[in-house]
DNA sequence: AGCCTGACAGATA
DNA sequence: GTATCTGCCAGGC
């Protein structure tokens, strides 16, 4: 039952990544594993498309580095937030991964 | 209708 | 450690 439309589904994934506190970050596959439907592609689209009034710099690739958009700016907003980096530019997954 | 691209992920070399 | 391929799902041409 997928009656939900692109625009729900945008609505969520920008609802998720809202939530998420500073200091934290979120993989894509993550937030469409939370959502329950969807994959990394989708969430990662809806972030490019109206990723814009989230902090889509806390929403990280599972490798840990941040999306290859403004790479320096994600850089700079996530060590200004105190995200636990394991390496410049390069995110701790396992200690800044977010959980609800 | 088909083909290409992509703010990804995992495996392999 | 990086470079490359494939798989997945949706959008644009």
């Amino acid at each position: 039952m997928s009656a939900t439309g692109w625009a729900d589904y945008v609505e969520e994934v920008l609802d998720v990544v809202a939530t998420i506190p500073a200091g934290r970050v979120l993989s894509y596959g993550d937030i469409a594993e939370i959502l329950g439907r969807g994959g990394p592609r989708q969430v990662a689209r809806v972030m490019a498309t109206a990723g814009g009034p989230v902090p889509w710099w806390r929403v990280v690739r599972a490798d840990g580095r941040p999306a290859p958009c403004h790479d320096g700016e994600a850089d700079r907003l996530l060590l200004a937030e105190g995200t636990p980096l394991r390496a410049p530019g390069r995110v701790d997954m396992g200690s800044a991964r977010w959980r609800a």
